[in-house]
DNA sequence: AGTATGACTCATT
DNA sequence: AAATGAGCCATAC
């Protein structure tokens, strides 16, 4: 990935919200909206982000992700995958193959790294927790 | 102190 | 419709 400095579009169109940076309770934001995840039901980065009010900074979901499993208690991280069901942090897993393991053990059908019906399944904090 | 790199996502080409 | 560019911002080097 290159790092651009320039700002061009979008910048302006973008909410201030709260203040997003410095804020160490992010993470454990993250991990009360993934900790409410219920059980074989899945969700996004990009809808927790959205959810905190932090709109784009869904990579940052993921960086609490990967911080996630230092937390207690302990946090459902394998129900967070990439908006299209697929299950991008499956490396990051002790076996990367767990993440798929604990899906399947919910009931969550995994073909190719990706959860099936993920539409049907997926889970939004926005909607759903309120 | 500056660059690079992501468990991402969206708009534009 | 696939690929590219661009924001995002905490860590790593």
């Amino acid at each position: 990935m290159e790092k651009k400095p320039g700002k061009s579009k979008k910048a302006d169109t973008e909410l201030p919200l709260q203040g997003p940076s410095k804020n160490y309770s992010f993470f454990q934001d993250v991990w009360d909206v993934v900790r409410q995840i219920p059980e074989g039901r899945v969700t996004n980065y990009g809808a927790i982000a959205r959810y905190l009010g932090t709109g784009s900074s869904s990579r940052m979901v993921g960086w609490a992700m990967n911080a996630s499993f230092t937390a207690t208690p302990k946090v459902p991280a394998h129900r967070v995958v990439n908006r299209v069901g697929l299950l991008s942090g499956k490396m990051h897993f002790s076996p990367p193959e767990q993440m798929q393991e604990l899906l399947e053990r919910e009931g969550i059908i995994v073909v190719d790294d990706q959860v099936k019906n993920f539409k049907e399944l997926f889970w939004d904090p926005v909607l759903e927790l309120q």
